[in-house]
DNA sequence: CATGAATGAGGCTTCATTCAT
DNA sequence: CATGAATGAAGCCTCATTCAT
């Protein structure tokens, strides 16, 4: 009769879960954990609060679940950017564009990702912490390879290699950030690659190389 | 009547505003701002809550200020790490050897800022965007000098400085939390300091004379 | 298509019903009525919560319906344990060994009658108060039967022999439960019913024959 | 300025407890654990809800702590009302009079301890049976003393004294309610006590010196 | 000023119950 | 009829905040 009926629409599961995640996402990267509301996601979802509860079971469990599905999607991103077989470098080249490529594309669950898990206790902080591992390693390994590549005569120390791939991570996250802001003139995802790329690539190969700074007056 | 009471201890404002902002960074750093409870703070500073009320307002301004504290800190800390006059390269050891010390002696207070402040909303964002500002600000200039020294022979393009500035200081943010999450074998602020610093200096060179990375295939 | 399916089988209402009762009796006497979820009465049944309320309508009414149920098969064992024709003696031995038989065998229903109806509010309060007032019907008629049997010179006056009656049956519904709860070393229903006959005969035959007891001093 | 305000009366902790405590109870009592609001509880107290979770933190402890009070209560009315030294009838007669006074001047305490608390699940119902069980004790001392007064040849089995003991304390229980149910005509604790009084007192004698009612043919 | 009494507002969660398919 | 989608209403609990003493 009327094509105009909001209110019951019936949908499978399936679709209005996503629906939910996607207005949880939203939601929490606004206004942090705590601070969101069921009664707010539950609207962004168009749909009531007891059926959220009925499909995720609690705030903890929703919160949960968005943290897994957006640290999957990242991983999966940046995993499906590289092209495993090509040199060390384009491969360190291909994962930045593909992870500056996805935290642009969804600002929200990179906010919910970097900013939200880590700082509500264990459950999440876990479940982030396992995430930054798996970039953590890759990033590891693209080290390792590349001092080899560029000739290393001696393994770097473990700790050196794992403080070096946590600065970059550090730094892709903050430059994803600072992409993101620059509303208006934001840099495209490849120049911001471009920029940590020259950055760091010519530092690894100094350290490689044994080629180190040191302070003149110590 | 009886001097063994230990409570009410009458101590100047200035004394008692300073045991509950120390009472209100812990509490914040530990549960994040919604989760914090005025109870707790107030318990923890060993004063009353109407107390904590009349000298800081509301739960919002009492968050702003810690922040505002812990901010001023930091960079002091930094400022005064760095010898204004030395050459370019010595100021950045400096200063990230001053930024890593500041840190790790107050993790609480670092927590605050890097976590929790950026994650509540605006009132407390734009306060913590003006630090990182500052400490942009600071590392841009670094930058710039350090590629005249370096005998640039061109002017770099201000958007790339401020992506390398970005990704100096998140390279800087992320090994802090590395340094401090290690417990037990956490490294020096020494050791972290020389971690970023041969990553960074050898890249920052390159650049000032114009040699770049580039993907083979593009 | 397929005849290893179990779930939908049809089943004429009748049957469907009793299922339904069945179950809500196990569940309202494990929960209580208010803690009694009807998806669990469902499950419990065997079948969907639509047809429960197809078949029940309500919670509310769903509850009597046990309630009327388990009250009434608690009047036919006793009626049907009791030989009209026998002497009042033997009738009131054979109407509690009836009684205690029926709540040791059917506890659930026991519970509902016993600690639940009466505990919620009007609706059935009085249900089961009609139950409650058809034994202690019961009850006085033997009462005076036993009384004139015993040669009572006088009427018993109404207000005490209603209180008697009460007071058989409230030790009877005691003993019901004392017995229920001695797991292990549970008394047959014989000897429960003979300790409260030992106790209950001579009390009524001294009545009846005017001998009571008085307090020394008073 | 005006005498007639009613909202924030300051009072001591002491007795704003003891408020909501009577209004709990009286809530519990008609509508069950599970019904009884904790909006309906504070706004009979005359309080806030806040301020009922304060002082007694959740509905679990609110109705444990009722449970506690009025058992305690009830306990003390019996046990203050019988004279130790008084020969076991006389004792038995002062503490059913004790009985039935407390339980008519305060039903819904009564019918907490009764109807609600042992229909609840084990901690309450845990607490409501070291009642009964304390009850169900001092009966049975004074069954064994009354056997032995009234020269009981030999000594009764223990099961039939706890099925006795049980018998009389729901006898009584039964009587507490009927004699609380007849509005208007409610008999005085006097002549209730001397109904249950008439009717166990020969039936123990009888015990005592061995003689027993048994069933004509079996 | 310290203390303890007090509360409005709001959040998470659960049910009994109903349609559409 | 069985299924699964859907919700209004209500309940427990907590917190930031304020007075009176």
């Amino acid at each position: 009769m009327d094509a105009t009926q909001t209110r019951p629409k019936r949908m499978p599961r399936e679709v209005r879960e996503r629906q939910m995640l996607d207005a949880a996402v939203a939601v929490f990267a606004r206004r942090g954990y705590r601070a969101a509301s069921m009664d707010e996601i539950a609207e962004l979802a168009g749909a009531s609060k007891p059926l959220v509860y009925l499909y995720l079971h609690s705030k903890e469990d929703l919160f949960s679940a968005c943290i897994r599905r957006e640290a999957e999607a990242l991983i999966s991103a940046v995993r499906g950017a590289v092209d495993r077989g090509a040199p060390a470098d384009r491969r360190l080249w291909d994962g930045l564009r593909g992870f500056f490529a996805h935290t642009a594309a969804h600002p929200d669950g990179w906010a919910v990702l970097h900013c939200q898990a880590r700082t509500h206790g264990e459950p999440f902080a876990l479940e982030v912490a396992a995430l930054r591992q798996q970039l953590v390693d890759v990033v590891t390994r693209l080290i390792t390879e590349t001092a080899e590549d560029g000739g290393c005569t001696a393994p770097l120390p473990e700790t050196e290699v794992s403080g070096l791939a946590h600065a970059l991570v550090g730094a892709a996250e903050s430059l994803a950030g600072w992409s993101n802001e620059r509303d208006g003139a934001a840099p495209s995802e490849r120049e911001t690659a471009a920029t940590l790329m020259n950055f760091a690539w010519s530092g690894l190969e100094n350290l490689a190389n044994g080629r180190r700074w040191a302070p003149v007056g110590a």
